[in-house]
DNA sequence: TCTGGGGTCCTAGGACCC
DNA sequence: TCTGGGGTCCTAGGACCC
C-alpha cells in the first residue's frame, strides 16, 4: 500500500478522568459524570451526558450545582494517583504498535505509523488499536491519523464528532484533508488560543482551509514563525518532529490553593515547606539541582471586598541543591521576607529554575555541607516513600496538622495502587 | 461560602560590550 | 542638528497547551 512520507497518530483518551473513574464502577455508564480540579474547584473533566447540558470544560464548580442536582450528575474529585496509574498501562498498550511513541499529556500520545508494513489500511489499523487499548485497559480512546500533527489533530477531533467515524479517522485518504479542514474552525486548530483565533476572525479568515490557503508573508507578521509553521502543517508538510525521549525540565513548581484562607506565618511556611517537598522529589527524579528558589504568596483575587497582596521571592543558592532540609531552610527565610500580616492567604507557591544536572553541580570551596551524606539521606527518603508508602517520612517542618491542606471530599479509592483500596467484588 | 496546576516557546527591549 | 553598528545575554510578558 502506498504510504506518505510521514505518518502520525494520536490517539487521545475520551473524557478521561471520567472514564477512569467508569473503568472502576460499571453503574457510571450512561449517566451524566463530572470531575473536579484541585480542591474541588474547577470542572475539568466531563462525561458526553454532562457536555450536553451545556456545562462548559473549566467553570467553577459552584456554578453548575443547580444542574448538578437537578439531572442527578455523579460528581467526583480528582484522584490523580489513580488516573496516572492508568495513563501509564494506555502508553503500555500503544507502545505495542510502534517503538516510536510520544506521550504528550496525561491523556494522549503521538505514534510514528510512517513506514512499516501493515497488512490493512491505515483505518482498521486504527480500530485494532482502539479495541485492544479498551480491553486491556477498559479505556475508550480515539484515533486520529494524518501526515503531520496538527492534521492529526484535526483528525481524532473529527473523530471523537462523527458518528460515522466511530472513534477512526484517517485523513490522508484522498478528499478527507480538504473535507475536514472545511469543517474546522481556526479556534479549534491545535496552537490557536482565544487571541489568536480572534484575530484571524477580524481578518474574515474563518476556517482551517482558509488558515492553509494564507500568504507566508501575512502570517509571519501576525503570528511568528509559530504561525508559520503550522500553516505548513495544515499543508501536509511536517514541521513538529515526535518527540521520543522528553528533556528535563527546565523548572518545576509546586502550587496549591489553600483549602480554607490563611492568616498565620507559621501555617503558610509549613505549606511552602510541604511543596517544597515535593519539588524536591521532582528535581531527584530528573536528576537535578536548583540554583534559585522563588515562593509567592497570593490572596483571594476573587474577592473584590479584602485586601489584596500578590509577592514573589527568590534567592540565589551558593551551591545549587536538591536537598529538601536545605531548600526548606531557604524557603522558610523568604517567607519571613514575604509575608505581610493582615491578609487572608489564599494561595502559595514555590518555583525552583535554573536547573542543572546533579553531577555537574559547581561547589564551592567554602561550602561547608556534606553533600554526599545528604544525598544518602535523600535517597533513603524517596525510596521509603516511593517503594512503601507515600508520605510514610516527613520532614518536620512541614508540619503535622496541615490546617491549609486542599480540599477533596469526593475522591474514590486508589483502586490500582494501593492494597487497601482494592475493588471489592462481593460488597 | 465556593473560582486548578504545571508547563513550553517566542519576542521585544534593555543592559552591556567592543 | 548631529548623536556608529554589531553582537550577546537576560528578563518580562504574551500566547499557547493539557
Amino acid at each position: 500500500m502506498p504510504q506518505p512520507e510521514s505518518l502520525f497518530a494520536l490517539v487521545d483518551c475520551n473524557n478521561f478522568y471520567v472514564s477512569c473513574e467508569r473503568v472502576f464502577n460499571p453503574q457510571l455508564e450512561n449517566v451524566p459524570v463530572m470531575v473536579l480540579s484541585n480542591n474541588d474547584g474547577c470542572i475539568v473533566a466531563r462525561s458526553n451526558e454532562v457536555k450536553a447540558l451545556g456545562v462548559p470544560m473549566g467553570e467553577p464548580f459552584f456554578k453548575s450545582k443547580e444542574i448538578v442536582e437537578k439531572n442527578n450528575v455523579r460528581v467526583f474529585s480528582s484522584n490523580y494517583t489513580l488516573y496516572g496509574d492508568m495513563s501509564a498501562r494506555v502508553f503500555a498498550t500503544l507502545a505495542q504498535f510502534t517503538p516510536e511513541i510520544e506521550i504528550y499529556s496525561i491523556d494522549e500520545a503521538f505514534l510514528n505509523l510512517s513506514g512499516f508494513d501493515r497488512h490493512c489500511s491505515l483505518t482498521e489499523y486504527g480500530r485494532r488499536i482502539r479495541q485492544t487499548v479498551k480491553q486491556w485497559t477498559g479505556i475508550p480512546v480515539s484515533v486520529g491519523i494524518a501526515e503531520t500533527k496538527v492534521l492529526a489533530k484535526i483528525a481524532n477531533r473529527l473523530a471523537k464528532r462523527s458518528p460515522r467515524a466511530d472513534g477512526v479517522l484517517d485523513l490522508t485518504r484522498p478528499g478527507y484533508r480538504e473535507k475536514a479542514l472545511e469543517k474546522t474552525n481556526v479556534w479549534d486548530i491545535w496552537g490557536i488560543g482565544r487571541r489568536h483565533g480572534q484575530r484571524l476572525i477580524d481578518k474574515g479568515i474563518i476556517t482551517a482551509r482558509q488558515l492553509r490557503d494564507i500568504d507566508d508573508n501575512a502570517i509571519r507578521k501576525q503570528m511568528g514563525v509559530v504561525g508559520v509553521r503550522l500553516v505548513y502543517e495544515l499543508r501536509g508538510t511536517t514541521c513538529l518532529p515526535l518527540e521520543l525521549c522528553p528533556p528535563p525540565k527546565k523548572g518545576i513548581t509546586s502550587s496549591r490553593s489553600f483549602g480554607r484562607a490563611i492568616t498565620d506565618k507559621q501555617e503558610i511556611k509549613e505549606a511552602v515547606a510541604a511543596y517544597i517537598s515535593t519539588a524536591a522529589v521532582k528535581l531527584r527524579n530528573q536528576h537535578s539541582s536548583t540554583r534559585y528558589l522563588t515562593v509567592f504568596l497570593m490572596t483571594n483575587r476573587f474577592r473584590d471586598d479584602e485586601p489584596q497582596y500578590n509577592n514573589a521571592a527568590t534567592v540565589e543558592l551558593p551551591v545549587a541543591s536538591d536537598n529538601t532540609e536545605e531548600l526548606m531552610h531557604y524557603a522558610e527565610q523568604v517567607v519571613d521576607r514575604l509575608f505581610k500580616q493582615g491578609y487572608r492567604y489564599k494561595k502559595a507557591g514555590v518555583m525552583m529554575t535554573g536547573l542543572v544536572p546533579t553531577d555537574q553541580v559547581q561547589t564551592d570551596i567554602f561550602d561547608g555541607a556534606d553533600r554526599n551524606h545528604d544525598s544518602k539521606v535523600m535517597q533513603a527518603l524517596d525510596l521509603v516513600n516511593s517503594q512503601i508508602k507515600k508520605g510514610a517520612l516527613q520532614i518536620a517542618a512541614q508540619g503535622s496538622t496541615q490546617p491549609w491542606r486542599m480540599k477533596c471530599e469526593k475522591r474514590t479509592p486508589n483502586y490500582t495502587t494501593s492494597w487497601k483500596e482494592l475493588v471489592n467484588v462481593r460488597a
